[in-house]
DNA sequence: TAAAAATACTCCATAGGTATTTTAT
DNA sequence: ATAAAATACCTATGGAGTATTTTTA
């Protein structure tokens, strides 16, 4: 009983996102008779009806939708353990993933204390997934927002949430706000998906109204105010890596990490 | 750019964990000649080095090792979605992974409580890596020694640790003992590679002494007599499954057990 | 009846086998 | 000198293309 081949996977997962023979051939480059009968190969080879297909409607069975959900996944590791492989061989700058404008006053004292040239970041607004899909050896993430199963992680910091209103906002005197209050601000939004600069620029100009960690209140125009938030879980910031270690250099970094944590955090305004 | 096909990661694990070119190629059941092309093949394509060989040593790159490393997971995560595609065809009953002989008296409760008629059991000493290979839908493990990394849980019961020893052994009278004089014991061994049934026979004749839960204490034997250990960590014990829940009969289980876990645990001896 | 999947048939790229050569100790 | 990997050469399986048929809404 041979395995199932990564061609066939990827075949499957095209028709599985189009839900058309047609389409998907055209993406993966090939002409729609193949896709057929690779889709029935597959389906002897596993023994499973993936599709249920007439020559109207192409729809997934249960199988179909978890062989689409995990092949997938399957790809993906593929592409990190080839990448990781890579990169092994030529060892680059370590890389560490860090959510732009996040922490910078921490960051700067991380790669410092680290004290490694051969360290570069990688800016990226989703860090697990660089660390994932082998982009990245090591990311700053945000204990309470991403998911970190299968991760090895060190809790660095803990930031309190500040939100951030225009200077001439009615909430801008405030000593503090609650997150109900906020919550009810036109412009709101929890997550806005764009870097610092382009939140603090929206909030300046009145469109938007957030959340963001306290470390970043030095770096506020006068435009923008920052507001304490009462009630809002403090966000923990940590450095995670996956759980075998394959670059010796990241020991440094962890070392590094575990120093400033343990430290009575000297924060800066 | 096409990917790496699971054909060549196939050969390229074997090689990797014989470094022998005929030995690989006899298990894999081709001839020699082949495999010295795959690799070729392999390595071009991916442009990099796995293996350094002469006609007389064959050994990884730092490439290889990691490739090596993440290959393996790659393909068993490849025959796991298949595994768990096929289940999804013909769901048969929900399968639920235990240790053998642990927690019974918690795991009575559990399936009673869930009023599932398709509940299965699979003994087995590694229950997360059943539930990894698709072999089970969930599993009870103990926290404190399995790795849950990825899977969703529900801590049900803690359980005091209790020293299993024949009962002429000089520490039977004992009303506890500290794990530290246990381990000076002759015979000792702290997680024996057995189930529980063997454990106790050869407690019973005077061959070992261990640990187990205490949830076992109803089930001994005269010849066994359980003591209480003072200082061993409580084992939390768990349900867990893969992170999106892919039957959804799962969550009547997930739903026994949070109310089981929530209830003031009435304990029996 | 029309859009789309399945089949028929042909072709060729490539994986595999056998025989042989090269290489390093 | 010899064990073992690489190369040469041949074969054939099976995946891909084109043309066509079948199916169902």
């Amino acid at each position: 009983m041979d395995r199932l081949e990564i061609r066939d996977l990827e075949y499957f997962v095209a028709i599985g996102e189009e839900l058309h023979f047609g389409r998907a051939a055209e993406r993966l480059g090939i002409a729609q008779p193949p896709l057929s009968r690779a889709i029935s190969r597959i389906e002897r080879r596993m023994k499973v009806r993936l599709l249920e297909r007439t020559s109207r409607r192409v729809e997934l069975t249960p199988a179909g939708v978890i062989l689409l959900e995990e092949g997938r996944g399957v790809l993906q590791s593929l592409d990190a353990a080839v990448l990781r492989a890579r990169r092994a061989a030529e060892p680059g700058p370590v890389v560490l993933a860090v959510y732009p404008g996040a922490a910078s006053q921490f960051l700067a004292r991380l790669v410092r204390a680290a004290e490694m040239p051969e360290l570069t970041l990688k800016f990226t607004r989703d860090t697990p997934a660089a660390v994932q899909d082998g982009t990245a050896d090591a990311a700053l993430v945000c204990l309470s927002t991403d998911d970190v199963a299968g991760f090895e992680t060190i809790s660095l910091t803990r930031e309190r949430s500040m939100a951030l209103v225009p200077r001439d906002h009615h909430l801008a005197a405030a000593a503090a706000v609650p997150a109900a209050a906020l919550r009810r601000e036109p412009g709101f939004e929890e997550y806005p998906p764009a870097s610092l600069d382009e939140i603090v620029d929206r909030v300046a100009a009145g469109l938007l109204v957030t959340v963001v960690g306290d470390s970043i209140a030095a770096r506020l125009p006068p435009a923008v105010v920052g507001v304490t938030v009462t009630d809002l879980p403090p966000s923990d910031l940590a450095l995670v890596w996956p759980a075998p270690v394959r670059r010796p250099e990241l020991h440094m970094l962890a070392r590094a990490a575990k120093t400033l944590a343990d430290e009575p955090a000297a924060r800066q305004t």
